[in-house]
RNA sequence: GCGGCUGUAGUUUAGUGGUAUGACAUGAGCUUCCCAAGCUUAUAACCCGGGUUCGAAUCCCGGCAGCCGCACCA
């Protein structure tokens, strides 16, 4: 049984995950998150915004899961997020349509599929899996967004969001506006995001519908520094550039440290590794996040894409992975540097304009032409194309009004303009900024991929007295029981001093389990395996003199406190770990 | 989506053409017992549909799901 096994069976039998559907037979690529599980997500999350939403002050917005077409036609989902598939009729194996035809054109993917289908054909392309020719069927798309369809009768396409992010970009005016139209600033959304895999395969690790948590960080193009960098860069990170790896797809084999480098983002930085500043700040804030979930700081590197990898107008990618038992390295965040392409898109395909005003430190004082075209010539000249004759002319640079004559272009006709129906002068202007399309850099967190990994690092078998302890080293504030109440019997006079002390830690903030079946070793054992971190047991000299064990999940050490203290204590130990006596 | 394998309580497992074995887990109770091992007791299963048959959980067919391989994988 590998880890994975055991993980997955630990989460079924004790209500971290379940398969989804299973009532009716269940269905790949989709989990539900049981009692534990849920409660342990919700935790992560938290602590994902207390970094970037409290540390950070990018505030959350919650937009809708369903979009509708344009949106994912400028993000390019639409056409890009599919990929051309072909059935051979002699196997019934599908393929990918562009691949078999890779070596023919040189960029496939720009090609439709009808396009595909004639190169195949033309070429006599052999099925890969049975060598026949001219078996293939017609080339199709297979899009992995989920289709709905809005409101009866026209039925307006939309689409699940394949990712949280398109919701936050689109509101980009409004929030520009939100944040006193300063940059840089931040923007995060956690939500559900849907992806419609041919083949889910993996577990929680490829969902059809999952969990991100995104930022969407809004930054000056010319300026990638950042101001707190000073802070993080002494911060040492496992590091594994693209200059250090073979080839992309070796990114998956488990392969050791193999080409990490331990470096200080500085260090990263002032060397070239990293692109940025801000980026690199943000692999920090990252770091941080995963560390704090649980993440074993020696199974996370955080892995540069090749240049191939990357989608052509990113600046610089970087992925943070974990090492898995069964899955080798995992992404777990992808940390791009996107430049203007999602709101340049969006302006586009909007017509609005996205762009930010950068003020300039002190205004710049420029020279510029202004063109006063004498309307009561023009207008009998041209007729009616007088109005584009002034908007042409009103666009002109200096050089273009040296000639004899002045030539314009109007509806690709070219026109020259004698000069005596134009004035122009020359007039000092004061500008105070200029129109910048904010670039933007965006952490993406898998949240269910890093539930599943904090569960793996964090879990151990350990011998103790020949027997097996399954033991979850969750960390206090990821464990979604934090404290369990159990009486050294289940008698009367143990049950109800325990019942009070379960009252007493609930008013605390405390979530508390509380368990009086069977023997006390079978209990503790019970909650190291969902990894409560602190037991509280009530024994007969509690009765006494009014103290009680606090036992340690880790070390399964004791100490005896009084009752009026043990909310205090326990507090205390969330934060800063168990006080031995 | 294709091929191979598989499908018995929550988990694991025995078994057979006559409705099923054990273990662990779980519930109730006992127990002055601090690290899953005690005592009593209880609950709980043959993936779904069709066929063959007097009778199917067992044989046959189909479906569904899981695992593995192929393909796919922002």
């Amino acid at each position: 049984m590998d880890t994975y096994e055991k993980i997955i069976g630990l989460a079924k039998r004790r209500g971290f995950l379940w398969n989804s559907f299973e009532l009716y037979g269940g269905t790949a690529g989709f989990y539900d998150y049981g009692p534990l599980g849920a409660t342990m997500k919700r935790r992560i999350e938290n602590i994902w915004r207390d970094i970037y939403v409290i540390g950070e002050g990018f505030y959350e917005i919650e937009t809708p899961t369903i979009g509708i077409e344009p949106v994912f036609v400028a993000s390019g989902h639409v056409h890009g997020f599919s990929d051309p598939m072909i059935v051979c009729s002699g196997c019934d194996s599908a393929f990918r349509a562009d691949h078999l035809i890779e070596g023919i054109v040189e960029i496939p993917d720009t090609l439709s599929a009808p396009e595909i289908k004639q190169l195949i054909d033309k070429h006599d392309i052999k099925c890969p899996q049975c060598g026949e020719v001219g078996m293939f069927g017609d080339v199709f798309d297979f899009n992995l967004m989920f289709k709905t369809t809005i409101g009866p009768g026209t039925q307006r396409m939309g689409y699940l969001r394949p990712e949280t992010a398109q919701g936050m970009f689109i509101n980009f005016d409004r929030l520009f506006r939100f944040y006193r139209e300063k940059l840089p600033f931040g923007v995060t959304q956690i939500g559900k995001a849907y992806r419609n895999e041919i083949s889910p395969r993996q577990g929680v690790i490829r969902l059809r519908e999952f969990t991100q948590a995104e930022a969407e960080i809004f930054i000056n193009p010319r300026d990638k520094s950042h101001p707190r960098f000073s802070t993080v860069k002494n911060t040492v990170i496992r590091f594994y550039p693209a200059s250090h790896q073979q080839n992309a797809s070796e990114g998956n084999s488990g392969d050791g440290d193999k080409g990490i480098i331990e470096l200080t983002v500085g260090d990263a930085v002032d060397r070239g590794i990293v692109a940025h500043e801000f980026l690199a700040y943000h692999l920090v804030m990252t770091n941080l996040f995963l560390t704090r979930a649980g993440i074993d700081p020696a199974r996370l590197r955080f892995r540069q894409h090749q240049p191939d990898e990357m989608a052509h107008y990113a600046v610089d990618c970087w992925d943070a992975e974990v090492l898995t038992d069964r899955f080798g390295w995992v992404e777990v965040v992808g940390i791009a540097d996107r430049t203007d392409y999602d709101l340049s898109s969006h302006a586009k395909h909007s017509q609005h304009d996205l762009s930010a005003v950068l003020e300039y430190d002190t205004p710049k004082q420029v020279e510029q032409i202004v063109v006063k075209p004498d309307m009561s010539l023009i207008g009998p000249l041209y007729k009616d194309k007088a109005g584009k004759v002034l908007a042409a002319l009103k666009n002109l640079e200096e050089d273009d009004l040296s000639g004899d004559k002045i030539s314009i272009t109007v509806d690709g006709e070219e026109i020259l303009i004698p000069h005596d129906v134009v004035e122009y002068e020359t007039v000092i202007k004061e500008v105070r900024g200029e129109n910048v399309v904010p670039h933007v850099i965006e952490p993406s967190f898998g949240i269910d991929r890093t539930i599943y990994a904090v569960l793996e690092h964090s879990f151990a078998e350990e011998l103790v007295d020949k027997e097996t302890r399954n033991v979850l080293r969750l960390p206090p504030e990821v464990a979604p029981v934090q404290v369990a109440v159990l009486p050294l019997l289940t008698r009367e006079e143990l049950i109800n001093p325990a019942a009070e002390i379960v009252e007493m830690l609930r008013k605390s903030g405390i979530f508390v389990s509380y368990d009086d079946t069977g023997t006390i070793g079978r209990r503790y054992r019970r909650n190291d395996e969902i990894g409560t971190p602190f037991s509280v047991t009530i024994d007969y000299d509690t009765l006494d003199d009014g103290t009680v064990t606090i036992r340690d999940r880790d070390s399964m050490a004791q100490v005896r406190v009084q009752i009026g203290e043990l909310a205090e204590r326990i507090n205390a130990m969330m934060r800063s770990g168990f006080d031995s006596p």
